[in-house]
Formats: structure tokens, sequence, C-alpha cells
RNA sequence: GCGCCCGUAGCUCAGCUGGAUAGAGCAUUUGGCUUCGAACCAAAGGGUCGGGAGUUCGAAUCUCUCCGGGCGCGCCA
């Protein structure tokens, strides 16, 4: 880049400092930092105020710049007049064909359009969007290893390995790590009903198939026994004692428990397309005591302090930073320590500030890669995981009292920087739509009959099993495709099936905003029309066969498509005014991914990104309904709509890749 | 009681760092398969953006207030 980023010191100019490839960003940036240029010492203007939008209609412009309305409410005058005075001091700006004044006070922005155009094809395939940090933590999924995984989980996955995705896609290096309370009551519960109550060995239980679901059932009904039986709180208390001390039959049981549970949910959670790097475990959070360390640095740096009388005598605990009456209990008075506790070490792990880590073993592998599990006994693999430069934490919003604990409890170690950069990604609770319970067959409780929705509990046995949602698309996914596309063989169509129904669970679990609450209904995720994964899915598929039918007729090998885009295309000029309106909407809006990623990261609303997708597909299907190409007889026409469809194919793919939703060959 | 979230078309939801005529899907009605795939496309109807007040050139968007719904606030995890 030619200037610095001292002579714009505007926190958007400089932000966008990082990035210096060919997308509509490039264009933006180039021109804030001229507009800037030409307009500050006629107004006062800092190079944040330049921002660029999108006129609702194209006919108006491809850029507006607002300006206008910002500088004249602070100089209190009339901002349409502004604007024609700021136009005429822009004169002209390369790239820009014209401006124009429209409105209350834009000033509209009409781009040259076969540069544009040349541009767009010399960056296909790139992002102009650059890494920030040494290393980001994506903590996902973290689903309790004592029963099936549900739609709840789901959408937890699909939210966390999107950010996974995102974030890689910008460039940053990203550890995804998914958290096993292996010595947690949850699992506790389990292994009660297993010993006490069904009285079943390891070798009865190895020969249990589906092993998640006979423990979702399991789970439930020990969850009610326990609560009729008082007297059986003082054995669990044992095991549970036993387990985090991974002793006695209680702890081989947990141990065996929360393994075969875990395969078990890596195994669904491949269904969606998600995986991790690294598992850590409670089990070795234990084991290795990283508590200890953490305990003695909060003691250390006054983070927490002892409390002699009142309520709280006998505990350790924290101050609120805005409520200052309250304690929030770290350590109990029995010597034990609570949840957000051991929490708060465990971010200070993520970040590397615990000076300790974990050993790791491999567990399985996604793509001839391990993935590692923790464990406290030693080895000499001289594996390390954790220390990232910024951490997520995909946890829903009832965590967010307790999130916001543990931040504190960094802070109150004084690591600031580290608090500043820990960001709980929070999102809304999956709940049942009272036709979905009755789908389920659960009898709806008289004291609920009014409730809009029924939520989720894995502890009722309450809920839509993810592999029982899975299978169910799967199994409405092969009819379609055996419908349309006989001649495949069956495994081609179970595989294309497969790809189906993950790509439409993981838009159904994108579309909506994360802070809104998600009423599960069958009928709305099981459809494939309209606003679904499988409209993005399809969009894709009829593009690639355009360019296998071009192959077959005509010899248009991936290589000379390719070699048309980096070459000399015919002027967009040559086309009728209203395709070429067309198609050039459709290739201005496709060179917004990069700052659709970018928004999407930033404001954390995946929605964002599959509504981006689904607008480009939609305008993308009007395209070439409208505009056929292989009949095309005229050269220069079809060989700007063959390049017209590369552009927006290569977005397109991008985007669903970035979601991870896949592309079928055929549908 | 305190804190956070939600309320937009018949239904499900976008739009909320203020910006041009409030959008999409589903459902309803109508039209389009002999053409690159109809999981598609084209079109129609459908709105006091929960109510009220304020801020301003401009409010679905920001502030206040009220109403309705949800979640959280434990020596549980």
């Amino acid at each position: 880049m030619e200037w610095s980023s001292k002579s714009h010191p505007g926190a958007k100019i400089k932000r966008y400092f990082w990035y210096n490839d060919a997308a509509m960003i490039t264009l933006k940036i180039r021109l804030q930092a001229l507009v800037y240029e030409y307009l500050k010492d006629a107004y006062p203007v800092t190079p944040g105020d330049i921002e660029f939008t999108v006129p609702p209609q194209a006919k108006l412009g491809d850029l507006a710049l607002t300006l206008p309305f910002q500088t004249a409410k602070r100089q209190r005058t009339n901002p349409r007049a502004m604007a024609q005075d700021m136009m005429a001091r822009l004169g002209s700006l390369p790239g820009v064909v014209r401006m124009e004044v429209a409105g209350a006070g834009f000033i509209n922005l009409f781009l040259d359009q076969d540069a544009f155009f040349a541009e767009r094809r010399r960056a296909l395939g790139t992002t102009a969007l650059r890494a920030a940090e040494r290393k980001v933590i994506v903590e996902h999924t973290n689903i309790n290893p004592n029963k099936a995984a549900h739609i709840g989980h789901l959408r937890n996955a699909c939210l966390g390995d999107t950010l996974v995705r995102a974030l890689r896609f910008k460039g940053e290096t990203v550890e995804a790590q998914n958290y096993i309370d292996d010595t947690g009551v949850q699992v506790v519960d389990v292994v009660f009903g297993i010993l006490e109550r069904e009285k079943k060995s390891p070798a009865d239980l190895d020969r249990i198939e589906r092993f998640d679901f006979y423990c979702w059932d399991l789970y439930a009904r020990t969850a009610a026994y326990l609560e009729t039986d008082p007297a059986a709180q003082a054995r669990k208390a044992e095991m549970l004692k036993a387990i985090e001390h991974g002793t006695g039959p209680e702890g081989a049981m947990a141990h065996y428990v929360s393994r075969r549970i875990l395969r078990a949910h890596l195994a669904t959670m491949k269904r969606i397309g998600a995986s991790y790097d690294v598992l850590p475990c409670e089990s070795s959070i234990i084991g290795l005591k990283f508590w200890d360390k953490a305990f003695a640095l909060l003691q250390e740096k006054q983070g927490i302090y002892f409390v002699e009388d009142g309520p709280n005598a006998g505990c350790w605990v924290m101050k609120l930073e805005d409520e200052e009456d309250k304690e929030k209990i770290i350590v109990r008075s029995n010597g034990t320590v609570t949840y957000v506790g051991k929490d708060i070490a465990y971010q200070m792990w993520k970040f590397g500030l615990l000076e300790r880590d974990f050993y790791y073993e491999p567990f399985s592998e996604e793509e001839g890669r391990p993935v590692w599990i923790s464990t406290a006994t030693p080895n000499d693999r001289g594996l390390h995981f954790g220390g990232g430069t910024r951490v997520y934490n995909v946890i829903d919003t009832r965590q967010s009292y307790l999130q916001k604990v543990v931040v504190q409890g960094l802070r109150a170690l004084q690591f600031r920087g580290q608090a500043d950069k820990s960001t709980h990604f929070s999102y809304e609770m999956v709940a049942l739509s009272p036709r979905s319970m009755r789908e389920l067959g659960v009898p709806i409780p008289a004291e609920d009959a009014d409730k809009a929705f029924h939520e989720v509990s894995g502890r009722k046995g309450l809920g839509v099993k993810a592999d029982d949602l899975l299978d169910r698309l799967e199994e409405k996914a092969f009819t379609e495709v055996d419908k349309r596309n006989a001649d495949l063989s069956p495994e081609t169509k179970r595989r294309t099936a497969r790809e189906i129904a993950r790509g439409s669970l993981r838009y159904f679990m994108l579309k909506f905003a994360r802070n809104s609450l998600l009423i599960f209904d069958f009928d709305e995720a099981l459809s494939f029309e309209g606003e679904t994964g499988p409209y993005l899915q399809y969009t894709c598929v009829r593009l690639n066969s355009i360019f296998r039918k071009l192959e077959e007729r005509e010899g248009t090998t991936a290589e000379s498509v390719d070699r048309m885009v980096r070459g000399d295309a015919p002027s967009l000029g040559l086309l009728p005014e209203a395709e070429r309106n067309d198609a050039w909407e459709l290739l201005t809006f496709s060179s917004q991914f990069d700052d659709e990623a970018l928004r999407s990261l930033e404001s954390l609303e995946f929605s964002h990104m599959a509504k981006f997708a689904f607008a480009l597909a939609q305008k993308c299907n009007g395209y070439y309904h409208k505009y056929p190409i292989l009949s095309e007889a005229d050269p220069d026409l079809k060989a700007i709509r063959i390049l017209v469809i590369a552009v927006v194919r290569d977005v397109l793919v991008r985007a669903l890749d970035l979601m991870g939703i896949p592309v079928p060959e055929r549908m």
C-alpha cells in the first residue's frame, strides 16, 4: 500500500490496512483513502467517517457515500447541498466512471464495469482477509459424555465449527477444542444406573449397540429414580469421589462410559462435518492438579480471599465487578472447588497462563490426522496444545453469567489482555414446538399445555436425538435423489444423501440469528425447498452441470475455462442493457463475499453468511434461467456468461465451504 | 428484586454500529418442463415493525416508559 497508517488514524481505515488483495474490500479502502485526501482540507472529516454502503437499487449506483449526512449533522447544514459540493471536490476517482447526488444527500458511485470485471476474475479463489492472531482457540460441542447428542448440541457444533472454518478462511491458525467433562455428575448418574440399578458388567455393555441411545434412556430413568431416593445420594457422592480419582470399579466404568459415548459423539459430529484438534478432559485437569496452580496464583494476586464469618464462612470467594455486595464462591468450605473455579483454571490453560500442559495421546482419526485426547499420564510425545492469543467459548446463553465470572477471574489475576480476548460466543437454546412433541409421542404435562415451546432436557430424556434427525434427513434425501437420478449407483446415492442431509442441517442451524430461540419443528427442518441447504447445493450442482456439459459437448475443459478467466474478456458493454444489469449485479453482489465473511466474524452472526449465500444463489438461478449458455450462438455473449457464472460459482462454493456445506456431484 | 434476551406479513424468521420504497422462505392464488436439471423460475395478494413518548434532516434500528413472553442470578454442573 502506498499510504501509511500514520496519515490515516481512523479506526476503520486502520482495520482494513491488514488486507491488500483484490476484492471489493480493496476497492473500498482505495476509495476511502482518496476521498479522505480530497476532502480533508475542506471538511472536518476523519477516515472513519468515510463509509460505503450499497444503494437499495442497482440503477442508483454501485456504492454510496453517506459522508454528507455525518458532516452536515456536525455543521448543521443541508446534506444535499453539501453532497453537491463534496462531489465537485472529488472530481474524478480511479475505477469510478460517474458520480451523482441522490436522495437526501447520498453520493452514488458508478464503477468502471470492465475494469471491475477484470479485477474480479483476477481475484478468483482468493480472499483479501488476513490473520490477526498468533493462535485462536475455539471451544465447542462440549457434550457431557453420558448420553446421545441432541439437536441443542447440533446447534452448538454447527455454530462452533462454522466459526472455526470462518477464522481459517480469514487465515487464522485455529485450534478446535472439545472439552470433555468425563468426571461430572452426569456421568456419575449413568454409572450409578449401570452399577446399582441395571447391575451390568463391561462385557454386558460391549454387547449393546448404539450405546449412546441406550444411555439416553438409562440416564433419564436413573435421574428420575435418584429424585425419589434421597438415601442414594450418599452412594452417589461416594461414586463421584472414586470417579474423580479414577479408582475402583466406578472409576473404570466412568472411563468406559465416557470414552464410548465420546466416540459416538465424534461419529455424530463427523456426519455434519465437524471435527476437533484436541479433546481436553476434566479427569486430566484433576489428575494434573491444574486447579492448585490457579488457586496459588489467585491467592498470590489477591483475586480471591478467605471469608472468616457470615454465610460464606470458610469459603474462598471472588468479588464481582458490578455487584459489589456479592461474593462468588470459588472454593467451598469443605475445600472443594466450584465449577467456576475450575473454569477459570481451564481458561488460563487456554491462554497458556497456567505454565503447565496436559499429556496427549491419539484418540481417533479425522481424514488421516489424529485427534488428540488429554491424559494425566506422562509420555514423551512432547505435544502441546492451548496457549492461544484469543479464545472463543461456544456455550449457550444460559451460561452468560458464569462466563462473565470466568473473564472477571482473569481480570482479578491481572490478565487484562487475555480477559479482553475471551469471547463467550453465546446462542439461544433449541426448544421443541408442541407439534414436535406430539410427533415424538411425548405427552405434554397439563401445566405446560399453553406453552409455545418445550425445553429440551437430557435429564428427562426429552429431545430429538441428533442421529435420529440426521437419519430422517438422509432417508428423505435418498428418496429425492433416487427419484431424479435413478441411474446412480446405490453407494453414490447414499453418499449424496449424506451430503444433502449435512447441508440441510447445517444451513438450518445457521439461518437463524444466534440470539433467537430456535423452536424446532420437523416439517421445517426436513424441508429441502426454498431457503434451505439443499437449495444452495442444488444451485452449485446445476452450475457445475453447465460446465460439465460445456466440456462434454464442446471440449471446454476446466483448464480452458481457467485460461478464459485469466485472459481478456469481451466488454460487458456488448451486452444488451437488461442483461448487462443482471450480470453486473451478480458480479458486484458476489464480490462482497469478503466483507460478509468479516462481518459475520465480527458480529459472530453466521446467519449473515447464510443469507448472503442464499441471496447469491437466488440471483444466480434467475440469471441462468434467463440467459442460456450452451445454446448461445454469439461467442462474445457466451464467453461473458461463462465468465460471470465462473466467478459466481467460485464465491458460492467457497461460501458453502465456509459454512461446512458440501456440494454433491449430482443430486 | 436485579441482569440479559425476544416481540416485524397467516406461520417461521432476516433487517438493529440510524439512511433511499421494511425483505425472504413457507402457506395461498396464477403462469412456466421438447431447451444448461421444475430440489427451479416468473408474478399476485398479505405490514398500526407489541403500545406510547423522546432524540434528528431521517427511527424497525438509539433513549425512556409500559405491556407480553423467555432465560439467568446455588457451598449444582
